[in-house]
DNA sequence: CCCCGTTGTGCAACTTGTTGCATAACGGGG
DNA sequence: CCCCGTTATGCAACAAGTTGCACAACGGGG
């Protein structure tokens, strides 16, 4: 359950309303922890009512009106007591290895074509991650705190070579078996 | 929603009851999906429902009762489209990266330790992915579908190896930090 | 001044996944 | 023969995430 922590992080590091962090978690909070704007408001209700965040008073409360949170001190120390908290991996699940083991049984038509999909998407992603590295974090300049987000990011970055360099690999397979397999 | 594509390809591979399943899950398949008993047996009473497997009739049945499960054609087909259907891959969504962000934010504390263990976890995956790839596919004995499982396989091993790469980079650089991160 | 597109918040219903527990059949040891 | 551990199936309640839509305020153009 780290949803709430996402949207903790988020809110100290600026002080947001739901649709200001649901367009932060659309680009760089996203990009390890996505969350719809649905999620956000939800969560941001029962922070509030846990006393973990408040609304800052200038935001008057009326439907349709702006809110802006910030956190409040036990909030900060939630985060703080969670960063150390154990949890173990959650197993991988993803369709493409399923289909492309699905595809050992009945036959491989239509996956090459999704796979090349995939690959381009994660092109995109790798050069986006890219640029923002460019941007934020230039050569020796990294503070002690950006160092870490540096390596969130790096994580990111590899993560993006590990999918093009297996959907490489894969496509090649793909290509060298027999024209027709079943 | 790829739970029932992964266990039509199980029970292609091989016809299999409930608990069955749930044992190759916790092995080969549910390595890139996992799934509970509780999601597999509800799973598999709707597929049945839906006609794309039927209960071997040798198994007659009842409760406590061993109800082994054949793929028909129906469901055959069913997962021969679904291979080469589109489906964006699903955002990252990782709660040691985000730990890591929060842990810019609010100080380190406790996050070294579950780095350590998390890379030992994944170290002990990765050799028995390695262990797997040796007894399963041999050097240039891999007949054409054998070929794509192994594909499959080597993306498990590959990511292993990012975590352990991308893990082993976090530990030196929360080692390199000021002693004391606020 | 009012209409309408944009910004912003939110409810409700649904799907998927998790957890805890109940229950039935089976087989071997006392 | 009956007790109990193992095998096997399953219900129920919950938690998390997704989707579709409703509705309020705001501001600019006609």
């Amino acid at each position: 359950m780290s949803l709430p922590h996402a949207i903790l992080t988020a809110l100290l590091e600026k002080p947001s309303s739901g649709l200001e962090l649901t367009r932060r978690f659309d680009r760089s909070i996203g990009y390890f922890w996505s969350a719809t704007h649905q999620q956000i408001y939800r969560e941001l209700g029962k922070l509030e009512e846990a006393r973990l965040i408040r609304a800052l008073p200038s935001s008057q409360p009326a439907r349709g009106r702006r809110k802006e949170y910030e956190v409040l001190p036990a909030g900060r120390s939630e985060l703080a007591g969670w960063v150390g908290r154990t949890e173990d991996p959650k197993p991988i699940r993803d369709a493409l290895l399923l289909r492309m083991r699905a595809a050992a049984v009945v036959g491989t038509e239509g996956l090459d074509a999704e796979l090349r999909r995939h690959l381009d998407l994660h092109r995109r992603q790798l050069a986006e991650y890219e640029d923002i590295e460019k941007r934020h974090f230039p050569p020796e300049r990294d503070a002690a705190e950006d160092r870490l987000r540096h390596v969130v990011l790096r994580g990111g970055i590899e993560l993006e070579r590990f999918w093009i360099g297996w959907l490489t690999e894969a496509l090649g397979e793909l290509e060298r078996l027999p024209p027709a397999p079943r």
